[in-house]
DNA sequence: CGGCATCCGGGAAGATACTG
DNA sequence: CAGTATCTTCCCGGATGCCG
């Protein structure tokens, strides 16, 4: 582990094992469960391939993650978090609920599939949920999750949607637009960002449930001057 | 900005802000009103001038903080977190609370006064608090804090010892030892690290409130093999 | 193709020295 | 005390190539 930060602090131990650029969001990615090394790099647009190799290996060396092979015939390598991995969540959730207040925030850019799945995790509102109960299946890419609702708590995960009351297809952002940005659903699907099939109030309703915080005030700043010369050097 | 994530995922925005090297410790070290410079310098061991001073002004910047002239006599300048900035402190403590279980966490490194009083925050137990109730003062350097505890909740920030029950004094690893360390109250104080005055039956029921959980259990790691020549180049 | 190594350029972090 | 300037070191990010 090089450059510690030598502090006792818990924060600070916490920063030394995944404090390290894109580490926070290498675990986003496998929250949701196992993923092999392309389809990490494919949600995490702009990291590199030596990064991704780094980080994986920080990562598994502080136990957060291990590395299995997965039986033949896919013979292919995946990274699955530990258990412990898997307890970082809240710090995720931190995170975002946090920078919701952001005023900087720009909903436009990329949003990975389990991206979306965590914030519906977040930022679920069970007082505005009621006693609403439902199945939702959501089919991005290749990909399909389920969301169940009911007694004010939301599940959302990896899964087959079989069985769902109404089934959104589309792309994250298209669906986040929805339920972060205010879209009308009938909007979009007209403009055939997204499809929605199955119980259209369900629909509806869910994508009520996840209410945005006001955006923080910026307080006046007053003007930095951009240094003047002077100083010295050795 | 510099190096944005380019994601709109929240977790990823917020590291947009925060994510930078120290930036989140600095928050840590204001989180409990303002600071100057040089205290920020002192708490953080190990940051330099420079990146403290850029620190500052990429808080600063993000709204974060805002800088204020104290009134004279005293006309040092102090930075203070503005409010968005004090809402990040449930961050704080999902990075704290999860690294507890960290199997390398090693608790005999430096530990700030600011760092301690949050964990107390963070760590507080209510269930074991039961219906206790207690005014604790705390004197570490030039420093008194108070915490009060009550109702199962706690309260624990600068402020004067008056009227407290019982009055700890000492640095910050000690009083931590005893707390989370499992460190005999008498043992401290013959030792001479650390004094209590006032109610001792209130301060050996405080020591307790604290709980740490189990540490996670480490995965076997394969072993890797040590790079084996081969590989490319330009 | 997935995974990893190496090389390179740029930039942030760390250390040190100096100024007002 | 509160920073600023400079130098050095190391990490990050992109490109390229080897290997199973």
């Amino acid at each position: 582990m090089p450059r510690s930060y030598e502090d006792a602090c818990g924060a600070a131990h916490a920063l030394d094992l995944i404090g390290e650029r894109w580490a926070i969001l290498v675990l986003r990615e496998l929250m949701l469960g196992p993923r092999r090394f392309s389809d990490l790099r494919a949600d995490l647009p702009g990291i590199s391939a030596n990064v991704l190799t780094q980080r994986l290996e920080g990562l598994e060396a502080a136990g957060l993650l291990t590395r299995r092979k997965l039986p033949p015939p896919a013979a292919a390598q995946v990274y699955e978090l530990t258990p412990w991995g898997y307890e970082s969540e809240p710090i995720l959730q931190a995170l975002g609920r946090w920078s919701t207040r952001s005023p900087s925030h720009d909903p436009t850019l990329p949003l990975s599939p389990v991206s979306l799945f965590l914030s519906f995790r977040t930022m679920f509102d069970a007082h505005r949920a009621g006693d609403f109960t439902a199945r939702l299946g959501f089919r991005i890419g290749e990909e399909t999750f389920v969301a169940l609702i009911g007694a004010g708590t939301i599940t959302a995960e990896r899964g087959p949607i079989d069985g769902a009351q109404v089934v959104f297809a589309g792309t994250a952002p298209a669906i986040a637009a929805v339920v972060y940005g205010g879209q009308p659903l009938d909007a979009m699907i007209d403009a055939g960002s997204l499809s929605v099939e199955g119980d259209r109030a369900v629909a509806e309703r869910f994508v009520t449930l996840f209410p945005l915080p006001p955006k923080a005030e910026m307080p006046d700043i007053p003007v930095r001057r951009p240094a003047k010369a002077g100083g010295g050097g050795r």
